[in-house]
RNA sequence: GUGCCCGUAGCUCAGCGGUAGAGCAUCUGACUUUUAAUCAGGUGGUCGAAGGUUCGAUCCCUUCCGGGCACACCA
């Protein structure tokens, strides 16, 4: 180990940050580990039910960042592994509303999704088609893992030695499991779910017997029939709860996080891990995200934010970001947390260069970047760029980067592209949070002459780039027509053209918009283009 | 009931051992003439309560009060 991974090291220890005191719990594993299996692996599981979420995302960003975090704090001497693991071979217990196909699947329900075949018909099954698409959403942030269907690891024989050991253990897992359920429930629960060799699906149905030696299990197949199948070689699957313990037991898992809603199923997967002869994994539990009203957002209910829309408004950096920052808080996930977002972000980034040593491996940049950390600062801040365009009322990233520049000159969109992408994302915010709170109004007949003056007045200022002598002319045209107090001039011209009471410098504006432009706004809008469209 | 989280300026939150911070809101001033933005500055908190550890606690520990959430089934 040379002398500067050393220092980084040493720093690692030192440092607080969450990641690290994660990855702390890990090192008295890694000689074990290294036996084994070679390596230190990570876990994350991604349940069947539906497309990738922002659950998913940060699931995979955090675990990440705690596997980033373990390499320097080993000197990068201990390989690790990210297991991104698919449970492909749950049966489709009921079919997806946004998917095609409904007759289709109807027939297949119940069945691995990995044997039901695909909806869309691009996929060799439905199971593979959603793997595909989790892969691809995982690909787009650029992270490294390693994909598994749970399919492949039953059906490969990768886990047959320790189901086999689980059937060995039968009563002891039924033991940790019985006092779980409810009265009903424990009359027919097993923690095999046999494959039916007749329809395919995965059965719910009581054992009535186990042969250890043989490796069999014996139950009554849907058509009433008794059938004794092996437990290996994908012939069966297990129950979640035992199967998150059995796939712990199985991989070597080192490291899984998961939401509070599972901290009482933490307990039991330890125990059934334990029971297999294998050490539970570090175990991390994170706060569920809540909505604008507080409530816990689910896939389900629709509330809260998608990772879609937040990457419509802002960098995926900055919800990266957001996922770093207090994983054991309940936070609100909502678009009001976004702007905040980029700018800490684009704030952290800024002093990360003036840090060294241990306050660095502290900042979230750290942690969200690695050593890949971009080399672009942001001279304007995302509320700065929200604050433009809804003050000036146009969508226009051109305009938006006239504003810019005479605010920073030197700027320019070529040379700052992550910049130019915020104005992208603002001029998205405007259009979908702030167009449709415009009310124009029309006219009065004062005001019309006076804006229909101001129109001509620009068109004599074409060219023109000083905006004080815009603004000049402004004042005085607003004097000529009496208004009194000269406010309401000023609100005319920002109710009538722009649909709302405050407004940019017009002036200003003009300038950089172009005069032609600006007078040409100011006649659309007399003739009512926009009350029209507002109403 | 068990467990997790939260309680810091009007609002949203950061800080987690060394004389209280940010953003927004509010107030004042600057930008040659009453709007916005921008800039400069100000107001505003006995850091939920009480004990304890410590030379020293918003920060650690205990208890209490208040609030939120999770814990059937399915994953």
């Amino acid at each position: 180990m040379d002398n500067a991974l050393n220092a980084l090291r040493e720093a690692a220890l030192e440092a607080k940050a969450w990641p690290f005191d994660e990855a702390k719990k890990l090192l008295p594993r890694v000689d074990k580990a290294l036996n084994a299996k070679g390596y230190v692996l990570f876990e994350t599981g991604y349940g069947p039910s539906g497309l990738p979420h922002i659950g998913t995302f940060g699931e995979v960003a955090r675990t990440t960042m705690v596997r980033r975090a373990f390499r320097l704090l080993t000197g990068d001497s201990v390989p690790t592994q990210l297991f991104c693991v698919s449970d492909d071979m749950d049966g489709m217990r009921k079919i997806p509303d946004n998917v095609p196909n409904h007759e289709m699947l109807k027939e297949h329900l119940q069945k691995p999704l990995t044997d039901v075949p695909d909806p869309f018909g691009t996929h060799e099954s439905f199971g593979a088609h959603n793997n595909a698409r989790l892969r691809a959403f995982l690909d787009s942030f650029g992270f490294e893992y390693t994909f598994k269907s749970a399919t492949e690891l039953y059906r490969s024989g990768a886990l047959d030695a320790m189901l086999l050991r689980a059937l060995g253990k039968f009563d002891e897992i039924m033991a940790v499991m019985l006092p779980t359920l409810g009265p009903e429930r424990q009359k027919t629960y097993s923690p095999f779910l046999p494959i039916s060799p007749k329809t395919g699906r995965v059965l719910y149905v009581p054992m009535k017997r186990i042969d250890a030696a043989a490796g069999t299990v014996t139950f009554d197949d849907e058509d009433g029939e008794e059938m004794t199948l092996p437990v290996t070689g994908g012939r069966c699957k297990m129950q979640w709860k035992p199967d998150f313990g059995m796939r712990w037991a199985g991989l070597g898992v080192d490291f899984e996080m998961y939401g509070k809603d599972h901290l009482t199923n933490g307990v039991i997967y330890s125990k059934i891990c334990s029971i297999l002869g294998a050490e539970p994994p570090v175990q991390f539990n994170y706060e569920l995200f809540l909505d604008d009203k507080g409530e816990k957002i689910s896939k389900s209910k629709g509330n809260g934010i998608s990772v879609e829309q937040w990457l419509t408004y802002a960098s995926p950096e900055s919800l990266a970001l957001f996922m770093y920052q207090k994983p054991k808080t309940a936070k609100r996930l909502y678009f009001d947390v976004i702007p905040k977002a980029v700018d800490d972000y684009a704030a952290f980034l800024e002093k990360y260069d003036t840090e060294e040593g241990v306050k660095r491996l502290e900042s979230p940049i750290f942690h969200i970047h690695g050593d890949r950390v971009p080399a672009e600062r942001f001279p304007v801040s995302f509320a700065l760029l929200l604050n433009l365009v809804s003050a000036s009322g146009t969508a226009s990233s051109e305009t938006l980067w006239g504003f810019i520049r005479n605010y920073a000159p030197g700027v320019s969109p070529e040379k700052n592209k992550k910049l130019d992408e915020l104005v992208g994302y603002a001029v998205r915010y405007y259009e979908d949070f702030v167009k449709p709170t415009k009310r124009y109004r029309r006219a009065s007949d004062k005001e019309r002459a006076a804006l229909e003056e101001l129109a001509a007045a620009l068109d004599g200022f074409v060219g023109e780039k000083d905006a004080e002598k815009i603004q000049f002319e402004i004042y005085e045209i607003g004097k000529r027509h009496a208004f009194e107090p000269l406010r309401d001039w000023f609100k005319a011209i920002y109710e009538v053209a722009f649909g709302q009471e405050q407004g940019p410098r017009f002036g200003t504006f003009a300038a950089i918009y172009g005069p032609r432009k600006a007078a040409d706004l100011i006649r659309r809008a007399l003739a009512g283009e926009f009350v029209k469209v507002a109403a």
